[in-house]
DNA sequence: CGCCCGTTTGAAATAATTCAACACCGGTGG
DNA sequence: CCACCGGTGTTGAATTATTTCAAACGGGCG
């Protein structure tokens, strides 16, 4: 029971392009990188831990995370994934994946030989940089995710993760402020190191400050520019090339100089 | 007052080695990469956040942090570097660095203009992938110090840094069991997101039991196997090619089945 | 209807923070 | 030479955010 049309990688160029220009021959060759379509139910694991890297996976449509067991057996989720992520892009120049993907809902997926990856980085030194690229912005995500989770409190870390989401979900969504949060409060809790019970008792008291409204899995966000400051969020670590929608376009006052302004904790020298 | 012989790149052919097969070609062009080098007092800035990138810096000697200032002006570390790392690599392909690099002790870099960087590795695919992997797992180990500071208790996360740190510098210790640790506690404290009162604390315990001994910056393992365990730490996610020296060759019970042992936190599905 | 998953609520336990003071140590200047 | 000094390490006691455990609730779905 086919229930769209034919799959393309069109999601993955429009992926690539909010961070990299790309010609119409590179976009080309990107749509005509060989894949196999896949459609996998809810909890299918895309990539384990371990795996010898075969393929990259590209999310046509759907949700996944990326996920790592620690050794007590508790789950952190280092990232959230929509259509167009590609996931273990560069997996092929190493020997395993150290993290697992496994999808949130029902998703369709175009699997994509590591071969095919790293031939045409090769032929293309553009698309080279832009799949380079991609790895960096992971990085960096990565990286923020550490300051937020080390530093933050509860709220900044859950208010962070919000923001995260609505803005990487801005350049698909048609009412901005309202977004897709496929996580249930446990997953949330494992993506902000939390404990599902406090994440709730954190939601709620930021429904209650009317910072948030959820329904479902459909989140809305009431206050921007509030939720921000809890959050401690400033976009920059996306490294999106284009500006962020006109409603979300909010700035914040923290910045590295703004940030010093607490005394006693001083940077070194 | 020059101190050392004229300075080369030796170190990063050495550090791109440990992950990346270069052929005597591409090692040559690497050396002869132009850079300009310098000599910086401990505390000083290579990057700053939200600089324009214009090169790459290369560490030839001492050691560096890179950092981040959270909204209350606490520092988040991110990493420690040290000789042979190379800071920046792709940094010409964003618009701006998210993130600070500072030295810790006196150091010797090379800064190597990021055209440079991006032609060398247009010319030669291979260095290109070399370059991409490196992002790849600065990528990798930023998602293990996620899951360490979001999972973790104060000795794992102080016992995970000192491991991962071992490691690293294992491709150039003569004395296996005794690393550098060029941090204060307070910075220590700043790595793992602690107060530098209880990494003292945490770290007395670890003293105590037995599992490390501290001399100023000179900090020696004298457990490696109980080190590892009290840091859940499996160097995996360092994705070096060379196996580790044979008296940290140990191997822990940790892996992805394993871990699952814990049954009320059941993965998805 | 009953079941399961996710959410909600409460109370007790705990890890880590905060604040404050003191000890140590190498360097610097009187 | 000693006195002082700033940075680092150490210690103690009170406070707090978050976890843990346990139980109940609600709502969608077979």
């Amino acid at each position: 029971m086919p229930d769209v049309d034919a799959p393309t990688l069109a999601t993955l160029v429009h992926h690539l392009q909010a961070r990299s220009t790309l010609s119409a021959e590179e976009r080309g060759a990107l749509l005509s990188l060989p894949f196999r379509p896949s459609h996998d139910q809810a909890g299918s694991y895309l990539i384990r831990v371990g795996d010898p890297p075969s393929h990259c996976c590209v999310l046509l449509s759907g949700s996944a995370y990326r996920h790592k067991l620690a050794g007590d057996g508790a789950r952190q989720i280092l990232a959230i994934h929509f259509a167009g992520d590609p996931l273990g892009l560069g997996l092929g120049l190493l020997e395993a994946s150290e993290h697992s993907v496994q999808t949130i809902s029902p998703c369709h997926v175009a699997h994509i030989p590591h071969r095919a990856i790293v031939d045409i980085a090769d032929r293309f030194p553009n698309i080279a940089r832009a799949f380079w690229r991609e790895s960096l912005v992971e990085a960096s995500i990565a990286r923020e995710w550490i300051v937020s989770l080390a530093r933050g409190s509860a709220r900044k870390r859950v208010a962070h993760l919000i923001c995260e989401l609505a803005i990487r979900q801005s350049t698909r969504m048609e009412d901005g402020t309202t977004i897709d949060l496929p996580l249930t409060q446990e997953q949330v809790g494992d993506a902000t190191g939390l404990t599902s019970v406090h994440v709730n008792r954190t939601m709620q008291e930021m429904r209650g400050a009317g910072l948030i409204r959820t329904d479902k899995r459909a989140l809305t966000i009431l206050e921007w520019t509030q939720l921000q400051e809890v959050g401690e969020f400033s976009r920059g670590y996306l490294h999106f090339r284009t500006p962020p929608l006109a409603h979300l376009r909010a700035e914040l006052p923290w910045s590295e100089t703004g940030a010093a302004a607490r005394p006693h904790r001083r940077a070194f020298e």
